[in-house]
DNA sequence: TTGTATGCGTTATCAG
DNA sequence: CTGATAACGCATACAA
């Protein structure tokens, strides 16, 4: 047992340990154990003696480093900022769960900043966005729908990322890493088509980025292979599994049916096909349902969703190293290329071949 | 515009406008403009005509304070460390959610720390238990896997409150507060024997704490209810959503079968109802299954799951008031009691009535 | 090889 | 009513 813990209850009145301390202890000046404790033997020689008398005392002690006193002297905090969109997103959560993984690999710890909690208008000054806690700032989800958060962020003086933000080109507020949203809903499409479908409806939702894109890209997608009215087709309802129901319930009454459905991700996906379950509509007999991001669960959904598969990994890591690594920061980055990576399509049983006409 | 920002690309090179800088604009000294700044005005007069023309001035500027310099000073970081024992799992990442919400009200951020991080026994001590980033520490999930982790939290210079660490009396090293598993389980099994049950299986982790209280309640159950034996009807897997598959294999391998399970969380629940789908075992019809939880999916699965809910908005409040409330911090918590709150059954049509024997 | 002094941005304690 | 000044814990330029 060291010295410094008394092994009972936590005593969470005791003074830390300072260097002060370490050195009265040794008998030495303070900044001789700064010296000895940095490392920075290499060019400052300090006798065998005394180091090694420093550091069995700073041990002993328990010694550890005030982060916050070395930060006030320019030190980086390694402290990573993270503002999610929605942290009860199923999606979100597991990137969350990546970035706080990618940081963490070259030291960082992430601080949390959720985008919906109620106040986050007017918390965005103070909590989260008193930047300089942070190293940098990375923005999880599309947050434009938090004006003055984004605006407060933009001008920052630290480095601020945005992931999964779209991917369009103009007038991005930082730099991006995001997905092929095109690619994946031609994914989906390609696949939906190739076993017969014709009548494919979408389900999204109102927000803007990503979600925007994966819209689009379907409905030129329908203009250029002449499928079926998108109009009537398309449903945008709020992010929540929830929504199922409603959205499959009006496109049901439709005529013709749709055979099929792409939803602009998996929670949408899933409370599809759970509606579709409690609907007596038969997943994918009487109709095939499509995801995007393949969520942790939707390998376990009944049955198994097909859906495009989210490189969750490398865009959390190519964030972090544009947040913190060592490249240079872009100067003007409002008419850079985001940075984007490609979904897969991972096809499991939500899907089948379109049945032959009864 | 203010003054501070530029409004085109983010200047991560400017330098934070300080206390200093506003009072030289302000003609007045650095003391008078943190006097200001600081509603100090109630004890010791300022001459209304300064204090406009400081705080105008600052506001200008966009001063904005900088937390380190003031923790330097004693104050609260207004930071909270989180360690969670698996961010990926869907009830721990809903449970941060509510963490962070809990805190957030109280205005606090949260700081990330996954207990499964690969280097999380080395990490332990440098990045999360760099405790004076924090003004306290909450344990998310059973931990005490990670020996080191608890030994070095257990005296620490702050709060560490522990949440979901099981319930047991003795010999915890931190405040716990949970819920009770063995009511949950208890209130599982009698649902299941009420609707006639009697040979019912449990599959399980083979963690610690909850999970272990959750297995021995099933155990004192059979044993009080005189059910079928309990030993070859318990498997103890990893907590993936795949353990499922075997899991049920070698249960459905066995004679008499079981007509129920009863899992000890929803991600096995899950991966049990996946599993028996994909083995054209019916449920509930075949089988009935119970998770423990109700995460977010667990309503939109096929079939809707019945669970227990968890009192997750409960436990987080109680938990953050301990770790950053105003109460006092229990002298000696050895043998406190742990606070407990009560789980629901939420009845969906994962289980069903036994089958007439054919 | 080691000690002294200074400053990072604040707050608090003195004087004036 | 307001202005110097000393800390908080650490790193470093400068002295010895």
């Amino acid at each position: 047992m060291t010295i410094g813990s008394n092994g009972s209850t936590g005593a969470q009145d005791r003074r830390p340990v300072t260097m002060k301390d370490v050195a009265e202890a040794a008998g030495v000046a303070q900044s001789t154990v700064s010296r000895i404790l940095n490392d920075v033997a290499e060019r400052i020689p300090i006798s065998v003696e005394t180091r090694e008398r420093v550091q069995a005392i700073a041990t002993q002690l328990d010694y550890r480093p005030h982060p916050f006193a070395r930060a006030l002297r320019g030190a980086p905090t390694m402290l990573l900022g993270a503002v999610v969109r929605d942290i009860t997103d199923a999606f979100f959560a597991s990137a969350l769960a990546a970035l706080s993984n990618a940081a963490r690999e070259r030291g960082y710890a992430l601080v949390l900043g959720d985008a919906r909690a109620k106040a986050a208008e007017a918390l965005a000054l103070t909590a989260v966005l008193e930047e300089r806690q942070c190293d940098a700032i990375v923005l999880v989800g599309d947050l434009r729908n938090e004006p003055r958060l984004v605006e407060d962020l933009r001008g920052a003086r630290i480095r601020v990322v945005a992931l999964w933000h779209g991917t369009e080109r103009r007038g991005r507020p930082f730099p991006t890493v995001g997905v092929d949203n095109r690619a994946g809903v031609r994914a989906a499409m390609d696949h939906l088509t190739a076993i017969g479908h014709r009548n494919i409806a979408f389900v999204g939702t109102d927000a803007l980025g990503d979600m925007q894109e994966r819209l689009s890209a379907y409905r030129e997608y329908c203009a250029l292979s002449d499928l079926a009215s998108t109009k009537s087709y398309v449903r945008l309802v709020a992010n929540k599994i929830s929504s199922g129901e409603r959205a499959l319930a009006t496109l049901w009454a439709l005529s013709p049916r749709p055979t099929a459905i792409v939803a602009a991700n998996d929670t949408l996906a899933l409370g599809l096909v759970h509606a579709a379950f409690e609907g007596n509509i038969a997943v994918p007999d009487d109709l095939s349902i499509v995801g995007f991001d393949d969520v942790p669960l939707a390998a376990a959904a009944v049955p198994g969703l097909t859906t495009l598969r989210m490189p969750t990994a490398e865009i959390v890591a190519a964030g972090v190293e544009l947040a913190i690594g060592t490249a240079d920061w872009p100067r003007d980055f409002q008419d850079l290329a985001p940075t984007v990576f490609q979904p897969k399509l991972i096809v499991r049983r939500s899907t089948a071949a379109i049945k032959p006409k009864a």
